[in-house]
Parts: structure tokens; C-alpha cells; sequence
DNA sequence: CCGTCACCTGACAACGTTGTCCAGGGCCTA
DNA sequence: TAGGCCCTGGACAACGTTGTCAGGTGACGG
């Protein structure tokens, strides 16, 4: 192997990479014919094949990418913008799409925007500039326009979880609407006419969708929504805390609760264990050992994973060629009963 | 502003993106001054400045980051390799490590190696053919040499949750031997003797080191543990199940257990849940809502995000010349009893 | 009025790869 | 044996950016 193969240049200094140059004069051979062999193309001798392939071995050749996808164009990644990685609830979601990318042999590079615009705005925009070949995104933001320029140069793009705005992409959603009137009239269904309803901000289209959801369940029932039966705006714990003891400390209390979505839920279910009077409880979002809790909580659940892949199996028919008219798939909702929504009214 | 500056080329057509030439040319001036204005490099009239700007907007160019990795040398970006996305114990790893990269300017690229070693393998050395300035990953795999090039070519590494194979890398781990230790020690101290023990596949790292706590907490009390005490090789909730069943069905069957991770401990707790006989129960990994079941569960728990930001910030280190030797640090788990690790041995 | 200097600006090469195209040689056939 | 074809291998340009360097312009001072 080691025999007389003298370099035409000197070993590659520390820190830096061989080229395909370097394995192409240590073999003997011409630059095209490491690309050929270093990418399976035809036409070339089994043993050129070899004598390239031992040079890779001993330089520890690897191919740079990033002058690949130069050439090529293509970087045979996406890019996944989510609210925070480290919610539960997104990381099936995650997971789903790396999946569906892994399969299309592409990688994944993804952000938390924090629901912070602007944030959103940078990270989405960092991506283009890496030249993904696609993005899915959770929008934090309420004007997508900057992408358009993106879109226009040919980067596929789907919306997930949440709709774009003031542009028309591909979004898949679930149906916020219908799973809060569905979980709300259940509520109702078991007796309850005073139902608070716990939600996140309303500029969140989610949150604005469940609230409605909510509020046509009560229409239905000819239920009239007091003041003070609606918090809104904010999931932080405390806050939570504060407005849940406002609803059940009011004069005439509400005796169920509809938490708008899974960490919205976990605060609530901890409220309420601290109370005496039970107090019936249905949640957007399911909650692992949900089952376990005495009641067991009853939820509205959505199935992230589904939401993810359906984004990224869309995203990859985009990238294969499809060019119909942007379209909007709104994923069902599952009522999940375990107990805490089928509790009585108590007085 | 679209006064008459003729094009000197057609417009770009769809699907291709403008370049610094073609503002350049629109602007009317050279491409060198054009990247100066997109770098913020000094020494560019305002006047020019803004006839670039208005160019830059009127194109909707973007800087093509491939083409400028190829010619700086790095490329901002981090590859994040752990074991499973939509596993919630790393969540807030992944999310601490994408703090840390996002306050140095890198975005970060992850994927899952679903505990297999080829696929992690595969994972990491795509990640360095994007040339990725540094690694952090949660090893599936037992032998990474192969990682020796790439880390003899500067490509920063840093293992995280479990220490790297046959290599000397930099490693941040928790203390899983003496967290299992602890726990185990705990529930003898509440009076029990005979501990069962369900824990991972041992050659996970992790998984064996909790079982080497386990056993030198029983040593220490003296303690000689039965055959049929401990079960190893999955965490697949059925198996899971049949293992708690067999302890608890057998003739002298165990009156605590100890649950080597947050999977297993979730599949234990459903299955105590169904049993008349209280069975005490610590469990490495805390759990969402642990707080509130009945009783609630005792466990080990570890810092996942600190986990995540040391090592991230380890790595920044590296990138920013450290050159020490690679450095094991080991974080400290803590013990947060609430009810189910406390319970006495019931006969 | 001219030299000097500072400041802008642009031409050019280089980063490492891949697509195109051509040369050379071996082999088959007439 | 000549002609032509196929197979292998290599030279070269191009992808879009940045670093280097040199040229050009205007101001200012002697």
C-alpha cells in the first residue's frame, strides 16, 4: 500500500482537509476520476477504483459539501422553524419530519423562534441564505411577505400547525375550531353552563381558533359567556394560577374549565388538586400520564406527528415538481375521556 | 427609484436566484462593492450604499452562504446528534444547545440515531461533509474512531449524556452511578431489602453505570440481590410490563423498584397503578407531572439542559482555540422524593 | 500648482466540487 | 491491416463569494 507513491505536494497541514486535488495526485490519477469514484459514477477501472479509494483511506479524505452544493445547486436540506424545541408537544412533531427528510436522504437543520416575530423573521431568513432547499415552518409572525422574494426563487415552503399570513402557502393544521366546540359542548353535554375558558394569546391563530371554538359551543347550547370567564393571553404559570383562582373564587364560580392547550392544561390540573370542590376539565393538547391522574384528564388531542409529516411529505411533493395552487389540509381532533371532563357540575 | 439604470443582463428567471454580479450590475457598480455593502465592510459612500440597497431590495437578493463557507472556512453552523427527537428528556437539551449556538451566531443541524450506530455514524459524517465547525453528540455507538480524521481536521467534538468509544474526546455526562446509588440507597432506607431493577440495554453507557449504582447500593447494605431482580434489554413497554409483573408476581416478590429511565418509569407507574399492593418506586429522570399522581414519584433527576449548555459552551470553546486536553465533567442528579419512594415495604 | 495621502472602488484569483468535452488507446470488424 | 467504436481518464470552466491589490479621485498642504 505505503510503496513509492511520492506526493506531488506536502501532507495537508493540521486543520486542513484534503481535497479531492490532494487524493488525486497521492493516486496518481486526474481530479474528474476521485469525483467519479467518490460519487459511484461509471467509467471507471476497478483498480483506479482502488488506488483512488486507498488515498481517501490514508488522507482521511471527505468530501466537502458546501462546494458540492455550489456547483449543484441543491443542498439536500430543510430547514424547520418551531415555537421552542424543548416543547413536548413539538418534538414528535420534529421528529416526524426528520424523518420524512431522512428518507429523501436530506438533513435537517432547525430553530426555536420563541414566538418572537422577528426572531422567526431572522431564522427563517438564515436559512434561505444557507440555501435550503425547502422550509416548514410554525409561524411565530403574522406577515410572511418576506418571503415571498424566497418563495419566487424556488424555495418550497409549508406552513405547519398555523397558517401563514398575507401570503398564500401550503399550510396543515389542526382543527383548533372544531376540537374546542367539540371539547367544550362535551362539557356542556355533562351538565355544565358556566365554563372558563383558559387560552394563549388571541394573535396566536390557534388560540384565537380554539376561543372560537369555545364560544360557538356555548352559542349552541344558548349559553351567554360572562365576563371573567375568559383569560387570554398569556400560558405563563403564575398567570395561569392567578386567573384560575379568579373564575373559582368568583361569587358564582365557573364549575368547568376548557384549558386552551397542553401547558395551559398541566397548570390547571395542578390548580385543581389543590382544591376541594371538584371542577370538571377538558384540555387542548394531550398530556403524557394524563391517563395516570385521579381524575384522569380528558383532552382534545391532536396528533403532532401526523401534523409533521403531512408538512414534510407536502413539502417534498413541492420539491419534486408539484406546482398546483397552495392548499390548506386541516387534520381532525380526538376527545379523549378519562374522567376529569365527565365530572358533574358541583355547587 | 426605477429610473432608467438599463439592465446589463435579463432578468433573472424563475427559479434562479440573483447574485452579486446582478446587483452589481443593476446598481451600476462593482461586485466587490457589492459584497462590502451586504458585509457591512466600511469604506462605501452612502450615496453607493444606497443605489446597492435599492438594488439588493429590488432583486430580493439573498447572499448565498454555501458559496461564502467555501471561500471563509466555516461555516456558523453546529451538527446536534442524539438519540431520539421526540424524546422529551432532550428537549430542553436540544433547545439549550440551540441557545448557546444562537448566542455565537452558528445555527444548528440534529438528527436522531434511534440508538443504532450505523445510523449515528452516517448522521455524523454527513454532518462534517457540511463541514459543520463542531459536533455534540449523544454516541448510540461504542466505537468512534471513525470520528479521528475529522477531529484531527478540526472538527470540534463534544460528547454529551454518554462518553465517546475508543476515542479521547471531551464528554459531559450526569452522574448516573451515583444518582442510581442514591435512589437505591434511598428506598433501603425507607426499609426495604428486596429491590427490583428494570433498567436499559447494558451497553448503553448510561444504563450500565445505573445498574452499577443499584448493585453497590444493595452491597453497601449488605443486600444480596436475587436472580429475577433485575431486567435489562428494553424499554419496550410490553416487555417493560411482563418484567414488573414477573418481580411482583413471584413468590417473594420484590417490595420496591428502582426504573432506570423515564420511559421505564412511566410503564412501571401504569402498572403499579392496577395493583392493590403498594410497591415503592424512585426513577431515574424526572417526569412531567410526577408532582401530582398518587403517590407522587420519587426520582433521580438530571439536568438535561444544563447537560445541553455545557457542553455546548464546551464546544465554543474549542472552536475558539481551546486546546486543552479532552475533559470528562460530570453533573450532579438530585434526589426529589414525593411519596412513592417513601412508601414502607408492604408484605 | 503639484505632490501626498486618504479614501473609494473594482479587477482578479481562489475556495473545492461537478459538467462538458476531448484525447488516447484497446478491441472488434470488414 | 485499416477503420471505427467504446471505454477510460483528464483538462478546463463554472458555481457565488471574499481577500488581495492596484488604480483613480478628491482634498489638502507646501
Amino acid at each position: 500500500m505505503a510503496e513509492s507513491s511520492r506526493r506531488l505536494r506536502p501532507e495537508p497541514r493540521y486543520g486542513t482537509r484534503p481535497t479531492m486535488k490532494d487524493v488525486a495526485a497521492r493516486a496518481g490519477v486526474g481530479l474528474k476520476t476521485v469525483s467519479r469514484v467518490v460519487n459511484g459514477e461509471p467509467g471507471v477501472t476497478p483498480d483506479t477504483e482502488r488506488r483512488v479509494q486507498e488515498a481517501i483511506e490514508a488522507l482521511g479524505f471527505r468530501r466537502n459539501d458546501s462546494a458540492r452544493v455550489l456547483r449543484k445547486g441543491r443542498t439536500a436540506s430543510i430547514g424547520l422553524v418551531i415555537e421552542d424545541l424543548a416543547d413536548p408537544f413539538y418534538g414528535p412533531l420534529n421528529r416526524a419530519v426528520e424523518e420524512v427528510a431522512r428518507a429523501h436522504g436530506a438533513l435537517l437543520i432547525n430553530g426555536s423562534s420563541a414566538e418572537d416575530p422577528e426572531r422567526e423573521q431572522e431564522l427563517v431568513l438564515a436559512l434561505c441564505a444557507r440555501r435550503v432547499d425547502g422550509l416548514i415552518v410554525v409561524p411565530a409572525g403574522h406577515d410572511h411577505r418576506y418571503l415571498e422574494p424566497e418563495i419566487k426563487a424556488g424555495v418550497a415552503t409549508v406552513f405547519v400547525d398555523r397558517p401563514a399570513g398575507r401570503i398564500d402557502a401550503d399550510a396543515v393544521l389542526s382543527d383548533s375550531f372544531g376540537g374546542a366546540r367539540a371539547g367544550t359542548a362535551h362539557l356542556v353535554a355533562h351538565g355544565h353552563r358556566r365554563v372558563g375558558f383558559i387560552g394563549d394569546q388571541s394573535v396566536i391563530h390557534t388560540a384565537a381558533e380554539r376561543l372560537r371554538g369555545y364560544r360557538a359551543a356555548m352559542a349552541d347550547a344558548g349559553l351567554v359567556i360572562e365576563p371573567g370567564w375568559i383569560s387570554l393571553g398569556t400560558t405563563d404559570p403564575d398567570r395561569v394560577r392567578e386567573a384560575v383562582a379568579a373564575m373559582l373564587d368568583a361569587p358564582d364560580p365557573v364549575t368547568a374549565i376548557f384549558a386552551g392547550n397542553n401547558r395551559v392544561s398541566v397548570t390547571v390540573v395542578r390548580v385543581l388538586a389543590g382544591r376541594a370542590r371538584p371542577v370538571a376539565l377538558v384540555g387542548f393538547d394531550d398530556i403524557e400520564l394524563a391517563d395516570l391522574l385521579d381524575p384522569g384528564v380528558t383532552v382534545v388531542a391532536q396528533d403532532a406527528a401526523t401534523l409533521g409529516r403531512t408538512a414534510a411529505e407536502r413539502l417534498f411533493q413541492r420539491l419534486d415538481g408539484a406546482a398546483d395552487a397552495p392548499e390548506r389540509v386541516v387534520l381532525p381532533t380526538r376527545l379523549i375521556t378519562r374522567g376529569s371532563g365527565e365530572l358533574p357540575p358541583a355547587h
